[in-house]
DNA sequence: GCCAACGTTGGC
DNA sequence: GCCAACGTTGGC
């Protein structure tokens, strides 16, 4: 079992959005990113512990929990062309870009990225790191149990 | 909107 | 294989 933290920009597919959709599984769809490509495809299992980090908006921080809920598989916005995520240089017999399916677990109060950063035992969180663009990024479990069972619960 | 930081591209 | 130019990310 192993936890991760994937972004997502709330805009696009927020957490309330993945709670009311269909079995409350979304398909992770847009990682063009090699590195995240391949921890999905290399390092994710079904029922891996996903921390939900709402990006690029006014509140940025982990805003709920998830699940891995399926084995990669090629994310069929690569061949779309009406997609931002289209990309003409993959091709179907070989696609370029994958996915996962991912089940939202439960809301949590939002927690921001200055309150993360004020965590000591937070502080080698790769989210964290200057210069972090990574959307889909390894949590160890010390990280993980600290979030969800030290900061979740607590209320502000 | 700004811009630092980073990943990718492509000429050589 | 190097590396400058370019595009993107994402917090502010």
């Amino acid at each position: 079992m192993r936890y991760w933290l994937m972004k997502s920009e709330p805009d696009e597919a927020s957490i309330d959005d993945a709670l009311a959709a269909q079995g409350k599984t979304i398909a992770w769809t847009g990682v063009r990113n090699y590195q995240a490509r391949n921890f999905m495809r290399d390092d994710m299992r079904i029922g891996d512990g996903v921390l939900f980090y709402h990006s690029s908006c006014a509140e940025p921080g982990i805003a709920g929990l998830a699940e891995v809920a399926s084995a990669a598989y090629p994310d069929p916005t690569q061949f779309d062309r009406k997609s931002p995520y289209y990309d003409p240089k993959s091709d179907q017999e070989n696609p370029r870009w994958l996915l996962v399916d991912v089940k939202a677990m439960r809301k949590t109060r939002l927690i921001g990225l200055s309150e993360l950063r004020e965590q000591s035992q937070l502080e080698d969180m790769i989210i964290l790191r200057r210069g972090n663009r990574l959307s889909i990024t390894p949590v160890t479990p010390a990280e993980w149990n600290f979030i969800v069972n030290k900061l979740i619960p607590k209320k502000t």
